[in-house]
DNA sequence: AAACTGACTAATA
DNA sequence: CTATTAGCCAGTT
């Protein structure tokens, strides 16, 4: 692959980045996805490593699947993105994940439809013969 | 230049 | 839940 591609890809992820709302997440996979490189999840981390910090990329909102913030070799920076995404309004459970049903960003239903799924929590249920 | 190394994910077992 | 496998790509050694 030619670099100006590569550049071109970056730019790509660069850009999709850029668009998440404060207060909201995406995956990896999804910026992939979103930036035309769908399946290049893996790129898509590595591009964030290598972004220039002077530009304006809420690299922090980028988390992984599982809904957790990936680990890194420095944990502080952990911690930083976890703060940043804090600060945002983004709420960490009692195991450091994400709800991403409730933050992940969703591109083009800007209004969602407010579509009213069942809110009640499943009655304690009796244990299986 | 071949081998390593990572901010990933989805599917299986 | 953990482990393993495979797909993917760039920057370093």
């Amino acid at each position: 692959m030619s670099q100006s591609a590569r550049h071109e890809n970056y730019r790509r992820i660069y850009a999709v980045v850029k668009k998440i709302p404060r207060g909201k997440v995406v995956t990896y996979g999804q910026v992939a996805d979103l930036a035309g490189l769908e399946g290049h999840a893996r790129q898509v981390g590595y591009a964030l490593h290598a972004t220039p910090d002077e530009l304006d990329i809420p690299w922090q909102r980028v988390i992984n699947a599982k809904g957790e913030v990936s680990p890194r070799a420095e944990p502080m920076v952990e911690d930083l993105q976890r703060s940043l995404l804090e600060a945002e309004g983004v709420v960490f459970d009692l195991h450091g994940r994400v709800d991403l049903d409730r933050f992940r960003w969703r591109p083009g239903l800007s209004s969602k439809p407010a579509r009213k799924k069942s809110k009640r929590k499943p009655a304690a249920r009796r244990r299986k013969p």
